[in-house]
DNA sequence: TAAAAATACTCCATAGGTATTTTAT
DNA sequence: ATAAAATACCTATGGAGTATTTTTA
């Protein structure tokens, strides 16, 4: 087969008409080039050169000369092309989002991703842990943005933040209490909770006692939204997490309430392939992440 | 600089998704072709494999399989294009041929071409030995079929045939005269010669003695038409290459003879740079020109 | 005769092979 | 536990260097 080596002296001999000064430019001796210009030739069963006190190329060399120097040019393609691949957080990259996460984060986070990677071309595709996960796997995502942990052995993880979970309940019933509420006040009213498959139904119930499981709501919402609606017409309370607050509970038909320590609290991260390549990539992206929240509010 | 090889086994990767299969694909072993992969994984500075139990193209790595294969394809269209090229007398070749020869030798020889190869492109060109000599020497003719030999250092050739020289003079002139006429008869009548610069002119003055050539006629035609048109009308006598005759003399208004043993003749042949590589062209050429010519006819 | 490419040879870089280890599922 | 790729190490091919010869103009 024909070398990149071949074509990279064939291509200075064409453009030079000679020997000496294309083995110069390509930095070798006459004699190295000679030889891979006669094994080229060798190669291509056909003369490209015609030699004497001048050379000059045959009419075949001629043609083969334009086609070699595309060639060079579409190689040096490839390394230009990954040279713009090399710069971290370039090209391409799949994001999946929970839809507990999706709604509160990217909107601060999508614009300064833009702004500082601007060759980035971030696809991002909102569904469940579940499905996140499964897509992962098969590869049609590289990276989820979740509650950690997940399950599953080929996953790494990069940890990002805790979101605290808030108690919502509906205006009024909270007044007078000055005090923080505890886990235990789930018990106190109806617990609403989100649809079936939404990791926050499952850490939700994960504080509860299992006398208060039975206290909550077994058809669920299909959106914090939704949620907070029901809460405000006095069905029951709810877990908001906190980065959800700002968007979801800025009415004053309910009442959020941090708890008192210890805080439940779901850790929010990045999960992707442990074989993907991309891990420094998705360190940046985290960054991005982390940098883009909003601050604390006291609640 | 990106190698051919690296572009194969990595081709070979793409499609077999599995290094294993690929590298047998390639005839080589795993080991060698990993390195090969890591080398241009190295050289591109991006990660082209995310490597697992079963190995997936990254974002980057599927682009660059695109244009390695689009590249791959491109180097094997050199060998295509080459070997349409290895046929003998298959390309462009641009041959030359002096006025007194094309008429008489191309009409048989260029059908014949074309019908042998026809993947030959030849170009054509009509002119003085002097200006043919002079493009083969800068490159803008490859081969040029004339009468030798020839002058100058550089040139090869390769002899074809021979051309004898006939007496052409006016209808009656000849009657009568049963012998053959010899060289010593070209005093008996004015020389009708060709205009300056046809080879023709000097060859036919060289059978002449010094008092013969004050007989020659000093403006000299363009052209054998012309030359023989001028001894038709009775101005005197001229030498006529013999394969001109059955185009130029089958008429009833001149005689042609054959001369008496030792017949002054030109030699026709074939002549080239002798850097030349399409030697074997040339002598396929020959042989075509040789086998195109129609047999000698008695005269 | 001078300039240029080809040849002869030597050496070393590196591609490739074998055996083994590491990694991922 | 097993399949697959990476690593370690060794060998050998062939690319490149130096010196020289051959060829062309």
């Amino acid at each position: 087969m024909i070398s990149t080596k071949q074509l990279t002296y064939f291509d200075a001999v064409a453009r030079h008409k000679h020997f000496g000064r294309a083995a110069e430019e390509c930095a070798v001796t006459q004699p190295a080039l000679s030889m891979q210009i006669q094994e080229m030739e060798r190669a291509l069963g056909v003369a490209l050169v015609e030699r004497g006190r001048t050379i000059r190329l045959t009419d075949a060399g001629d043609q083969i000369a334009a086609r070699a120097a595309d060639i060079l040019q579409r190689i040096d393609g490839l390394s230009d092309f990954a040279n713009s691949r090399q710069a971290p957080l370039s090209g391409q990259i799949r994001l999946g989002v929970i839809p507990s996460i999706a709604p509160y984060v990217l909107p601060q986070v999508l614009p300064e991703l833009q702004r500082r990677y601007p060759a980035l071309e971030l696809r991002v595709r909102e569904t469940l842990t579940e499905y996140l996960l499964a897509q992962l796997e098969d590869g049609s995502l590289d990276v989820a943005l979740l509650a950690l942990p997940v399950e599953g052995a080929g996953f790494d993880t990069l940890p990002l933040f805790d979101d605290a979970f808030l108690l919502a309940s509906p205006a009024g019933s909270a007044a007078g209490k000055r005090t923080r509420p505890t886990i235990d006040q789930l018990a106190d009213a109806p617990l609403l909770l989100l649809e079936e498959g939404h990791c926050l139904r499952e850490q939700a119930l994960s504080f509860c006692s299992l006398r208060d499981i039975e206290n909550a709501d077994s058809f669920g919402a299909s959106s914090l939204s939704t949620l907070v609606q029901m809460v405000a017409s006095g069905m029951g309370q709810t877990l908001l997490p906190e980065m959800s607050v700002t968007l979801e509970a800025g009415r004053n038909d309910i009442d959020v309430q941090r708890f008192a320590a210890p805080q439940p609290s779901r850790k929010v991260g990045l999960a992707f392939r442990k074989t993907s390549p991309l891990k420094a990539d998705f360190t940046a992206l985290g960054d991005v992440i982390l940098d883009a929240r909003p601050p604390a509010r006291d609640i």
